[in-house]
DNA sequence: TGAGCAGCG
DNA sequence: TTTAGCGCTGCTCAC
């Protein structure tokens, strides 16, 4: 028979762990349910992430046990079960009997003695048991086949006690465990143990004899008058503490281990729990499962002569493919819809038509789409040039919402409360099961879609107005999908020779590191794996680790930067690691992403960072190598699609520091950049106290780690990490600096405390970003989203400020009727192509344009060069 | 599928 | 007193 998975709870513990970790949350009727909550919480990670075979709640029963007959006292002086709590026991056994989870207790006996006797069963037949509870005691029953999870702080987080695991933090074997309890006594239990034995002096003590019993069979030798006459005069205590913390591991259960096994919830049961607690969330959860219920009925016109179309002033429309990535996707239909009639017109009708291309081409007719972008690419393939755009639900909801995380229309118009439109795994299936059904359900899907992007216009409208975020929208957002859907269908031209020479180069090299490693190593091994490599540099040579991860040592390269000196193997293997990147990610990556055409086109994804800023995908080409001259060598292979043609490169320098200038409106920082001064040169004084001539290379480098850390929202931590210096010393130089830009300090306090009133932060042109964990009591999650609050208005900005140029700078182009093309964006920098005779126009205009994007109260710097290559402009 | 690592601004 | 720089994407390994 196949081995069980057996997870074993500890109700009554996880309760009371649930009950204190969250605050005292009451629904609609007045019910108390943060212990249901919580607990809820607990059992769906640990169903999802485990999976278990067979499961089981164990309660205590009642209020005596056999323990009290050994000593009355037995928890004793314990506070009583807040009534907050105890009310939430029924609804807690109901759900468990929704989920259908065996739950038992059992007369006279604890929960724990429940679960030590079946993980006992378990073990016995090499079963893997897992135990959860909130109760350290349980860790005794850790062994080779049962680990023990105990709740920390909250209760999602938690530790794992392997048997490995209790020797690392205690230094004894888990059934060590119980005399340790024996010796120090447990308060919460009110078990005695000895008097003046805590912890450390029990631990030091099993070290060296490892019993109670031994400890008294040899207390001659036991070190400290104090310590030896308090076990003397306390042994009978000791012995019967130890007793009352051994778990009990053969109870007189009446319940056996094959009718643990677990199949599943009722989900109609828990779901009606759910609706009966309130819980909104853990709903929502459940409902797609249930999605294509509900759905009104709609009426489709399925269209075969465009040309019966009545094409409206306004209309939705919107594009079914079979894929995510417009630019190669097989398009499927066209539909259109102007609030009463909904139609869908199957691709090769649309291809055909003049009366649609006319109508597509019209930019007086406006047109509502769900994502313009992919419109504007997708058509662009067929020749066809979209104009008229004047609304798109993706950006609309993205602006809106920037953590949602959308990847149909459906999730896009679930956030007003839209339902009406599937979403798409319902209707084609994902993974392996992925297929398209037939074209009249294709036709519904794309008709209610473009039916949703018709209703929902005036909802978002609304909403944009609300938060002020109508010119974000409509003067930003919305023209730049069109620059960026040209940008994206004109690709950059890949040279593929370039990138093979590089590529023959790189493994001519790989492979004589390979040899070199692993004659160092004295054996071959699979370098890329961090678990393989950590195993022959800690285990194998010896060196010592500096940081682990939750797998094993960490191999990461600052990590082995220091251990460089150690062994020479270390630079082998970070030259091997870097090159094996070029290889892996640019040469053979980006070769398998050339079109056709001899270029690359790649994807900007406008409405997915939080910050507002954008992202490039399949391929990424916004992180080409460049801060190495090896991986530099990558640019050369991006080059001008046309002969005579050269590439164009523009960037802003410093504009995050010159937003932080002027947002803080700190005069020492404007007056830096208003006399276009270094400015990591001009902090370096400021923080070192000397003049111009006194900044050394040294000073000046820390200094701009200091303006980087200020930017990014700093902690005296993570500007230790960059410096390789203490926390302390960074501390200082965090303190020094704020002390010399006081409005900046002001600005980091304020945005802070901002941000807890409203919730959220914005950028210049209104841009929002929502921090709900701002007031959070957990520290981490508190203090990530201060950070964040520091550095959104920063980084959010400067995003603004380059999609406005790119907006202008697609203007300009066109009025001055130049042929160059804009290509690519990278955060801070517009890459160009241009015929050589535009060249000088190009280094008239880009910078113009770019430094006049937005009016602050520093200058903007725009820096641009040329050549016959990517990598030439620098 | 997620973790670890490394590439960019 | 264990936390711990901001924003991304992609490759490889191991499960």
């Amino acid at each position: 028979m196949a081995k069980k998975k057996i997870v074993l709870l500890d109700g009554n513990s996880l309760a009371y762990r649930a009950f204190f970790a969250l605050p005292l949350l009451t629904n609609d009727s007045g019910i108390h349910t943060n212990a249901v909550y919580g607990f809820t919480m607990m059992l769906q990670n640990i169903l999802s992430e485990e999976k278990p075979t067979h499961m089981l709640v164990a309660w205590d029963a009642g209020k005596t046990t056999f323990r009290h007959k050994t000593y009355g006292e037995y928890k004793g002086g314990r506070q009583k079960t807040p009534p907050e709590l105890s009310e939430q026991f029924p609804y807690l056994r109901k759900l468990l009997d929704a989920y259908q989870i065996p739950q038992y207790e059992l007369d006279q006996y604890e929960a724990d003695d429940i679960i030590g006797t079946l993980s006992k069963i378990g073990n016995e037949k090499g079963d893997e048991v897992i135990v959860i509870s909130g109760d350290k005691d349980l860790t005794q029953l850790s062994s080779n086949h049962t680990t023990v999870y105990i709740t920390r702080k909250g209760i999602t987080d938690i530790e794992k006690y392997t048997p490995a695991h209790v020797m690392e933090k205690y230094g004894i074997e888990p059934y060590q465990i119980i005399d340790m309890k024996g010796l120090m006594g447990d308060a919460s239990d009110n078990i005695p143990g000895v008097p003046g034995v805590g912890e450390k002096t029990a631990l030091k003590l099993l070290k060296e004899f490892g019993s109670v019993e031994n400890v008294y069979a040899s207390l001659d030798k036991v070190s400290g008058k104090k310590l030896k006459e308090n076990l003397t005069e306390n042994e009978e205590q000791a012995f019967m503490s130890k007793e009352l913390a051994t778990i009990e591991q053969n109870a007189p259960l009446t319940i056996s281990l094959d009718e643990l096994q677990y199949d599943g919830p009722n989900e109609e049961q828990v779901k009606a729990i759910y609706q009966d607690l309130k819980f909104k969330t853990l709903l929502e959860k459940m409902a797609p499962e249930e999605a294509g219920v509900l759905m009104e009925e709609i009426t489709i016109q399925l269209i075969e002569d465009p040309s019966t179309i009545e094409f409206k002033d306004e209309m939705a429309i919107h594009i079914e493919m079979a894929d995510v990535n417009y630019l190669d996707a097989d398009l499927m239909g066209l539909s259109l819809s102007d609030g009463e009639k909904t139609y869908y017109i199957p691709f090769e009708h649309v291809r055909n038509s003049d009366q649609l291309k006319a109508y597509l081409e019209d930019g007086k007719k406006k047109k509502y789409a769900s994502d313009s972008k992919a419109l504007y690419a997708s058509l662009f393939r067929y020749g066809i040039k979209l104009e008229g755009i004047d609304f798109d639900l993706l950006l609309g909801a993205y602006i809106g919402n920037p953590s949602a995380t959308y990847t149909d229309v459906a999730s896009m118009v679930k956030d007003f409360g839209y339902t009406n439109v599937q979403s798409d795994e319902v209707i084609y299936g994902k993974g392996a099961k992925k297929s398209v059904p037939d074209e009249q359900t294709v036709a519904e899907h794309a008709g209610r879609k473009a039916e949703a992007v018709w209703k929902l216009k005036d909802a978002v409208e609304k909403k944009l107005k609300e938060n002020e975020q109508f010119d974000l929208y409509y003067e930003l957002e919305l023209p730049l999908a069109k620059v960026l859907g040209q940008m994206e269908s004109t690709g950059v031209k890949t040279d593929l020779e370039t990138l093979q020479q590089i590529g023959v180069e790189l493994s001519a090299r790989l492979s004589e590191l390979e040899s070199i490693i692993y004659e160092m190593a004295g054996q071959p091994f699979n370098i890329n794996s961090p678990k393989q490599l950590g195993e022959i540099l800690f285990e194998k040579i010896g060196l010592t680790p500096i940081k682990k991860t939750k797998t094993g040592y960490s191999t990461a390269a600052d990590v082995l930067e220091k251990l460089e000196s150690e062994h020479e193997i270390i630079s082998y293997i970070l030259t091997y690691r870097q090159l094996g990147k070029l290889n892996s990610t640019y040469i053979e990556g980006l070769t398998k992403e050339i079109h056709e055409d001899g270029k690359i086109h790649t994807r900007f994804q406008q409405a997915l960072t939080q910050t507002g800023r954008l992202s490039s995908i399949n391929p990424n080409l916004q992180n080409i190598p460049i801060r190495l001259e090896e991986g530099r060598k990558i640019r050369a292979a991006f080059v001008p699609s046309e002969p005579g043609w050269l590439m164009f490169a523009a960037d802003y320098s410093q504009i995050e520091l010159r937003v932080l200038a002027h947002i803080s409106q700190d005069e020492k920082m404007i007056a830096a950049f208003r006399e276009d001064a270094d400015i990591h040169t001009k902090t370096a004084m400021d923080v070192f106290g000397v003049d111009k001539d006194g900044v050394s290379s040294d000073m000046r480098r820390t200094a701009k780690a200091v303006n980087f850390g200020i930017v990014y929202g700093i902690s005296d931590y993570g500007l230790s990490q960059s410096l390789n210096i203490t926390r302390k010393e960074a501390g200082k130089f965090i303190d020094t600096y704020l002390a010399s830009f006081p409005s900046v300090k002001q600005y980091m306090e304020d945005i802070v405390a901002d941000a807890k009133m409203k919730g959220y932060v914005t950028t210049m042109m209104n841009r929002r970003r929502y921090l709900p964990d701002i007031v959070s009591s957990n520290f981490n999650l508190r203090s990530f989203a201060e950070r964040t609050a520091m550095n959104t208005p920063i980084q959010g900005t400067a995003a603004d400020i380059i999609k406005k140029a790119m907006i202008d700078m697609d203007k300009r182009l066109k009025e001055e009727k130049l042929e160059t093309r804009m290509l690519l964006q990278v955060h801070d920098e517009l890459i160009f192509e241009a015929p050589e005779h535009e060249i000088e126009k190009l280094q008239e205009i880009v910078p113009e344009v770019m430094e006049s994007a937005i009016k602050l109260d520093v200058p903007l710097k725009v820096e641009w060069a040329f050549g016959k290559s990517w990598y030439e402009t620098k």
